[in-house]
DNA sequence: GGATTGAGAGAGCAGTGCTCTCATAACCTT
DNA sequence: AAGGTTATGAGAGCACTGCTCTCTCAATCC
């Protein structure tokens, strides 16, 4: 028998039915997502969409859980693309510029897919856990970027020096795994700077997702996102 | 009839055991918010524990949105009273010891109890809203505390001026409502500095609580924190 | 004491996730 | 091409949810 892992696969016919059949739940999934909300997300509804009986959902989809998870791979795939694709025009040198193109583009995909963003950076489902070995890889995506850009502007020696604030030794060692983790060299002091500017991105966006603010508290989220934006990078350190 | 609006109501004995059963009610509530979560709160569930059949809890509470308004409102009220609690033993001019207090004390709460942190600052529960004009009051008192705290910083010359970046006109008419409806002194560039503060406080503890970071990215999640503060104490201009 | 009213029970509707069995059609092998 | 295998979908069913309705009864008020 030659079921031993070949990278090509043949794919018989019913395995291709089977992988459309997955990309069209996923697909009637997120449009569940998008319009009614994560916890509203039913199996039942969507079977109905598929025009098919709940059960058979179940032959493709192993629970509602893993349909959940299927569809958090799905957005942090998006949010991914589109933060890479909206920091890859800068040039290469462009370090402040690479780094608010990136904060913009979490918060126009925030604004534009909320239940899907709620998905990713809100209070997690009740009973429901993502399984972090698959998640883990997608989930990184923005923060290796935001780290990226920052680990260049340090080796290209345009990141402010780190300010009196020192870090906390017990720390010492999880910034070590991180640096080795994504093959950084910025010390200690900047990869602290760094991840209060990750969290304080998030911070923003949910916040403005979430209605935090308020009703009507801001008429101009783009500016007050803009200047926080402006705040951040200062902090970072750039230029 | 005497069923003016009569400050000192009489209470009858029927009000007043309609008045225990609804905290018994929210009561229950909340451990089952703590145990399971927010979309998994059962008003059939709370029945149970009650001792009683479902319909029978409609006579107290309207719907479960109600009972999680309820719910919310207790939430925002306890962490208030936390934060509250934390900054009044630091004498009146340590600004920056006033908001590390508010800040850990937002922090503590948090992890103390994540399901009621998530309820308040989390993804909003599908289909429910929080009807505005009950939980606007109780939901403001942090910020209100910190912008506060800020203020009489200011006030007392204690805050270092704002750095360069201009804060965009179109701003200037919601940091006005925001200034005349706390009855602030501080400028734009702070008072949008205060915001940012803000929101990077609760990024921050949110991308703790709602597991973020990663499983087991930092061992010294506490020394994470206080680091942050420190940093966000320099921003918001303390001394 | 009698009328009123509020509380609880119980049935019921429509929905959910999920499991099971059964028939059938598609597939692969010989 | 025939026959055995297997993936697939249907349908019934269980336990649960929110919520509504009616009915009964006891507590309260006058």
């Amino acid at each position: 028998m030659a079921d031993v892992q070949d990278p090509q696969k043949p794919k018989t016919p019913r395995e291709l039915a089977r992988i459309r059949t997955i990309a069209q739940i996923v697909q009637l999934g997120r449009e569940h997502l998008a319009l009614h909300g994560a916890a509203a997300l039913s199996l039942r509804a969507v079977a109905r969409d598929l025009g098919v009986v709940s059960s058979a959902v179940y032959r493709y989809v192993e629970s509602r859980d893993e349909l959940l998870t299927l569809l958090l791979i799905d957005a942090y795939g998006e949010l991914g693309d589109a933060v890479d694709a909206a920091v890859e025009p800068f040039p290469a040198d462009d370090f402040r510029g690479r780094f608010a193109a990136l904060a913009h583009a979490v918060r126009e995909w925030a604004v534009r897919e909320p239940s899907r963003y709620s998905l990713l950076f809100g209070s997690p489902v009740p009973g429901y856990q993502a399984p972090a070995e698959r998640t883990t890889g997608p989930g990184t995506r923005v923060v290796t970027c935001l780290m990226g850009i920052l680990d260049s502007a340090y080796r290209a020696g345009r990141l402010a020096a780190p300010d009196a604030a020192v870090v906390h030794p017990a720390l010492a060692a999880d910034f070590e795994a991180i640096r080795g983790g994504l093959d950084l060299a910025v010390p200690d002091a900047l990869l602290a700077r760094g991840a209060l500017v990750w969290t304080s991105i998030f911070g923003a966006v949910s916040f403005e997702v979430f209605g935090q603010y308020g009703a009507d508290t801001f008429s101009a989220p783009d500016e007050l996102f803009q200047h926080h934006v402006d705040m951040l990078a200062r902090v970072a350190g750039f230029d």
